[in-house]
DNA sequence: CGCCGGATTCCG
DNA sequence: GGAATCCGGCGA
C-alpha cells in the first residue's frame, strides 16, 4: 500500500482519472476508518472543457482550490443537498480535476452504512441498486465527506488515495460524462471512466 | 440584491 | 416524472 504523491497528481485529468481506477482512497475521522476501491471517475479538464467549473478561466472562491497545487481535494455542493468529491490535477493555475464518481467499500463499511442510513449493516449487504456506493453525492455521504475536507492535501494522513497491491486485473471503458448537458461539443467527450463491469458504477 | 439553475438522489 | 433545498455566479 503505497501512498500517492504529488507527481502522481501532477498531469492531465484524464490520464490521472484512468490511472485511479482500482486504487483505494483512505479517509480517517472521529468515527474511525474508511477504505474504499475507486471504480468510477470523470475528469474535467479545465480552461478549456466547457463542462469544468474552471471553464473560460472562471476564477471564483468556490473553483480556487482547482488553481491550487496538485493533489488537493475539491468538495462542493450540488443541487443544495449533496456534496461531490473531486482530485485537483495538473500544476498550479492549470485548474483541472477529476470527479470520484464510485467506490467499492472494503473497510469501515459498518459506518458507511451508519452515515447513509443512520443504522447499521444490513442495508449495505444488500444487492440493491440503491444501497451501491454509485454516484459522487452517495460517496461523500458514506464516507462522511462535505466542505470541512475541501482543500485537504491528499498527500497527508487524513484523506489520501493508495495504491492496492491485491488488485485484481480489470478493463477500463471510456464513456461520456454525466449530467453535462449545457456543455455543448463537451458532452460528447468520453471523459468518464470505470471498471467494465464492477457493480458500483453508475450508468452502466 | 435578486434570480437562475446545477458534475444528484430518492421516491412514487 | 418531480421534489428536495442551498448557494454560487452573474447581471443590474
Amino acid at each position: 500500500m503505497r501512498k500517492i504523491d504529488k507527481v502522481f497528481y501532477n498531469r492531465d485529468a484524464v490520464t490521472v482519472a484512468k490511472e485511479l481506477l482500482g486504487k483505494m482512497i483512505v479517509f480517517k475521522d472521529a468515527q474511525g476508518l474508511y477504505k474504499a476501491k475507486i471504480v468510477e471517475t470523470e475528469a474535467y479538464m479545465g480552461i478549456t472543457d466547457k463542462a469544468a467549473h474552471s471553464y473560460g478561466g472562471r476564477r471564483t472562491k468556490r473553483v480556487e482550490v482547482m488553481y491550487g497545487e496538485p493533489g488537493h481535494a475539491y468538495v462542493y455542493m450540488i443541487y443544495g443537498i449533496h456534496f461531490c468529491l473531486n482530485v485537483v490535477t495538473e500544476a498550479r493555475d492549470n485548474p483541472q480535476a477529476v470527479l470520484i464518481r464510485g467506490i467499492e467499500p472494503i473497510e469501515g463499511i459498518e459506518q458507511m452504512a451508519q452515515n447513509r442510513y443512520g443504522k447499521k449493516y444490513e442495508n449495505l449487504t444488500s444487492q440493491q441498486k440503491k444501497n451501491m456506493v454509485n454516484g459522487p453525492g452517495k460517496l461523500c455521504r458514506a464516507l462522511g465527506i462535505d466542505r470541512r475536507q475541501n482543500g485537504m492535501d491528499l498527500c497527508g494522513d487524513t484523506l489520501y488515495i493508495v495504491d492496492s497491491d491485491i488488485s485484481d486485473p480489470f478493463s477500463i471503458a471510456s464513456a461520456k460524462r454525466i449530467g453535462i448537458d449545457y456543455a455543448e461539443e463537451a458532452r460528447d467527450y468520453l471523459w468518464r471512466f470505470y471498471i467494465d463491469g464492477n457493480a458500483n458504477v453508475s450508468v452502466k
